[in-house]
RNA sequence: GGGAGUUUAGCUCAGUUGGUUCAGAGCAUCUCGUUUACACCGAGAGGGUCGGCGGUUCGAAUCCGUCAAUUCCCA
């Protein structure tokens, strides 16, 4: 059989993911095994595939196939999410470049373009996720926007309304008056401002005196509700439970104190405008202070505004400084320079401003979900996100599932009236129409009468049902899939999400299925470029994924990106970690050749190969210990590396080397046969990491039954400890072997002859001389009682070996190697020795401790005596 | 401003309950090597005051305090 020089990645991996959806190795339906779920974070529907998700996914797939081999039923479900703030922006920019204005269309038109979009945007990446080798099962895809996911994000909804969990209440957005729309943070854009801090004159109320309070924006004062200062701050305690004058306005207000207040800053005394300031809206809660609203939706002032009513805010200014001045309410006017936020679309300057929201209670909610998490129900890995959790659960605020947005889950809730509370909410308008007569009492009203809700949920909203919500566990909490598959396994997310979405998820879980909706949640971190920044479109420094997969393979990448990432770190990428991937593909890919390459002749067994053989067989049981050990604590960049070692050093440096005939010779039947079986093992134990070169290899190399996707992974059996550990001394032996040659520049082709002196009685350990001897290149190896004279020696551990050199033998040279091995081993004594005749030590340490100490200080007397012998050999 | 983390070799990270010569791995670097599976390779080597200081202890990379640097989250 002729094996292509070049591991060709790219035709292979396809030929096999088209193999395994063929044959529906990825489908899942529950049976009589055990279940191991994962479910995808969902992607944005119309994102592209970032090195985020390719590391995130990487890991899922990892754990999601070896799952499958290890014989569980393992379904994988993949699926996107509407993400209605991004998508909804992407929309109206396309529009915007035909020429279309989204205030120019109607809502059920621009949802028709935004569908448009989806149709055509949408699942691009679970098509690029195909690429990387991810077994979903791709027949439970799901969207947050189908059908049955928004019947139960709904349904959810009108529940928790029902319970009363979700309400009604005022909060702060970013408004563009010109748009006349809500703009989220990250479109406001600040810009530093020259603008002018007035210090106005407050008359206190009963007295004739006034204070001094420092604004920025004094047009709204006819919006103030209190005077605020430190409590801390003895300037104004005189001031205490007193009352002041809003000029113009004339309204009492109340003085009152909070530590919010910056002393440093202006006079140290604030002005309360609840509906104008997050800050003082935050102090008014606190303190129950009206709110009022000076503005209308275009800024231009309302009642509240007085004689200014009907005026642009900034007009309304310049004239209120102007009334003020004349009426004497002004101090003083400073040049002053803030950052003003402006609309990122429009330009105009930002002002905050109270608008009607849906809330959701979280406190009690909550708690379930911070106790699983707290006492490990639910465990983070690595666990050091506990206390973040902990910290955002216990002072979890009200949750804001409104979006002023078009495109999402519209809230089910129907206004029949101006009225705070003339609204119903229903699962849908005929069961509010219905809800609305009987609350009215109004059998007339009609669906004309009812106006649903503008604004869509929180993307968030529809996703932290997710786990529950694939399995249509919402609609029908008792149905099969959701009995066999609920809770998941595992979830594979990032720590930035860990309260946007995981937290809502397990509260979701406790709330709508009584339990947690997954066990275990690794977090991996953020890949990053080499100079530490975020990967992002803007900045340009995120590779192209395809693009990284068609240069080094699928398999090179995952190792790359699974390699230097242990869970929770940042990843800082670089693509010399897709080309050590692709050198390990390389690597594993000519062993193949090697293996494959030989004749096969009905010829005795070597030794050596016998010997390999039986090490190479108990080095993987005590690896795949490891592995598994590794994989139980989620380390999979530790168990990655662990197999990684396994196969290039082991298999290919050491085993493979042994058993090599020398060449041209064909290998023995029985040595090929093992090494076969043995390179089968290495392949399986590989594939979760690297499914498609071994899926390939496994095939090459002998005919197959099944495929490795889903052989029985290897377990691993007992192993010979002291066998493993005999090796080790062997392999020192080698390697100081190899050392002389280089030193002495004996070539490679060039054998020498080995002499060994047992010391202290030991009886020689020849278990691995054959392969000592081969890969020494050895004449031969000789047991003897007497030093070797005109020969290089050399110790391990108290052991003698002798390598005559017909060249002169450099006996200063030998002696002070010998005499510095000596006193490094003399001062090693001393420190043991120090140590034991410490009485603290041995009457504190553990037994355990004292006996190694000792141990020690017998290895190394014996060893001091083994050298001076050698030395005074040299001198006689 | 509040909270959480991180700091070990040039880079990315391991290092379990303090205890073996415990200071480790991979990559990178350096030296030597190529008709013989693989130069996407082989055989070797060098490289760290475990962020600083102080403390607890017979013993500290590990525990405590403090300072510094840095990252993230919330506002």
């Amino acid at each position: 059989m002729e094996i292509a020089a070049k591991y060709n990645a790219e035709s292979i991996e396809k030929k096999w993911y088209d193999h395994w959806m063929k044959k529906g190795y990825f489908h899942s339906e529950p049976d009589h095994r055990e279940p191991y779920t994962i479910v995808i974070p969902p992607p944005n529907v119309t994102g592209v595939l970032h090195m985020g998700h390719m590391l995130n996914n990487t890991i899922q797939d990892v754990l999601i196939r070896r799952a499958r081999m290890q014989g569980k039923n393992a379904c994988w479900v993949p699926g996107t999410d509407h993400a209605s703030i991004a998508t909804e922006a992407k929309v109206v920019a396309k529009l915007r470049e035909s020429g279309i204005k989204k205030s120019d269309i109607s809502r059920d038109e621009f949802l028709n373009h935004a569908w448009d979009w989806t149709h055509k945007h949408g699942g691009i990446i679970l098509e690029q996720l195909k690429k990387l080798g991810a077994s979903c099962d791709w027949d439970r895809t799901k969207f947050t926007m189908d059908e049955d996911m928004s019947e139960s994000v709904i349904q959810v909804f009108v529940d928790l309304y029902r319970k009363g969990k979700i309400y009604r209440g005022y909060r702060m957005v970013n408004w563009d008056p010109e748009a006349k729309t809500t703009v989220s943070d990250e479109e406001v854009i600040y810009k530093e401002s020259n603008g002018k801090l007035y210090f106005l004159k407050y008359p206190i109320e009963n007295e004739n005196n006034h204070i001094i309070i420092a604004t920025t924006r004094p047009e709204t004062i006819l919006g103030d509700t209190a005077i605020c200062y430190n409590p801390n701050d003895e300037r104004f305690t005189h001031l205490k439970g007193k009352r002041v004058i809003v000029p113009i306005a004339n309204r009492s207000i109340p003085i009152i104190e909070d530590e919010y207040v910056d002393m440093e800053f202006g006079t140290g005394c604030l002005k309360i405008t609840p509906a104008h300031d997050p800050n003082d809206k935050i102090i008014g809660e606190k303190h129950q202070l009206e709110i009022i609203d000076i503005f209308n939706e275009d800024a231009t002032l309302n009642a509240y505004g007085l004689h200014y009513e009907g005026l642009d805010r900034f007009e309304c200014r310049k004239l209120i400084v102007k009334e003020l001045e004349s009426l004497g309410f002004i101090q003083k006017i400073e040049d002053y320079q803030n950052k003003v936020g402006t609309s990122e679309r429009t330009g105009s300057v930002i002002e905050p401003r109270l608008s009607h929201q849906w809330f959701l209670s979280m406190e009690e909610l909550a708690q379930p979900a911070l106790q699983a998490v707290m006492e490990d129900v639910v465990k983070l890995i690595p666990a050091k996100f506990k206390n973040t959790y902990r910290h955002w659960m216990e002072n979890v605020r009200d949750w804001n599932i409104s979006r002023q947005l078009w495109w999402g889950h519209r809230i089910p809730a129907w206004y029949y009236g101006d009225g705070m509370e003339d609204f119903v909410v229903a699962q849908n308008e005929t069961d509010a129409l219905e809800l609305a007569r009987v609350k009215t009492g109004n059998p007339n009203l009609s669906s004309a009468d009812l106006n649903q809700d503008p604004d869509v949920l929180d993307t968030w909203f529809s996703s932290w049902l997710w786990p529950i919500s694939v399995f249509d566990g919402i609609r029908n909490p008792d149905n099969p899939q959701i009995n066999y598959y609920y809770p998941t396994n595992d979830l594979i997310t990032a720590p930035e999400i860990l309260f946007f979405w995981v937290a809502r998820m397990i509260i979701a879980g406790y709330e709508y299925r009584s339990q947690k909706p997954f066990e275990k949640v690794y977090l991996t971190g953020i890949v990053r470029d080499k100079l530490g920044r975020k990967m992002s479109k803007s900045l340009g420094n995120s590779p192209d994924p395809l693009l990284l997969i068609s240069n080094y393979g699928a398999d090179g990448v995952r190792l790359g990106m699974l390699l230097t990432s242990p869970a929770g770190n940042d990843l800082p990428f670089d693509e010399a970690i897709c080309e050590q991937g692709r050198n390990f593909s390389n690597k594993i890919w000519n062993a193949l050749r090697l293996v494959k390459g030989w004749d096969i002749a009905e010829t005795s067994q070597p030794n050596h190969s016998a010997a390999i053989i039986h090490w190479m067989e108990n080095k993987i049981n005590q690896t795949l210990k490891e592995i598994d050990e590794h994989f139980e604590q989620y380390r999979l960049s530790d168990a990655l590396m662990t197999t990684y070692k396994l196969l290039w050093d082991d298999f290919c440096s050491t085993y493979l080397e042994v058993v090599k005939p020398v060449y041209g010779q064909p290998i023995d039947k029985l040595t090929i046969e093992k090494t076969i079986g043995i390179f089968e093992t290495l392949m399986q134990i590989l594939h979760p990491f690297m499914p498609f070169i071994t899926e390939e290899i496994w095939h090459l190399l002998r005919p197959q039954q099944t495929d490795i996707i889903i052989s029985h992974y290897p377990e691993y059996k007992l192993f010979n400890e002291d066998l493993l550990k005999e090796f080790d001394m062997a392999y020192e032996v080698i390697t100081a072997i190899r050392n002389f040659r280089k030193q002495k520049n004996i070539p490679q082709k060039e054998t020498v002859d080995l002499f060994v002196k047992k010391n202290n009685n030991d009886a020689p350990k020849t278990t691995f001389d054959s392969v000592v001897k081969k890969l020494g290149v050895l004449q031969k190896i000789e047991y003897t009682n007497q030093p070797i004279e005109n020969a290089h020696s050399f110790l391990v551990e108290s052991t003698e070996f002798y390598i005559p050199f017909s060249h002169e033998v450099d006996l200063n040279a030998e002696l002070e190697r010998l005499t510095q091995e000596l006193n490094y081993n003399k001062n090693f004594l001393a420190a043991v020795e120090k140590k034991l005749s410490n009485e603290r030590f041995v009457a504190n340490a553990p037994a355990q401790v004292v006996e190694l100490e000792k141990k020690k200080r017998d290895d190394a007397m014996k060893k001091i005596v083994v050298i001076e012998n050698q030395i005074n050999a040299i001198r006689q």
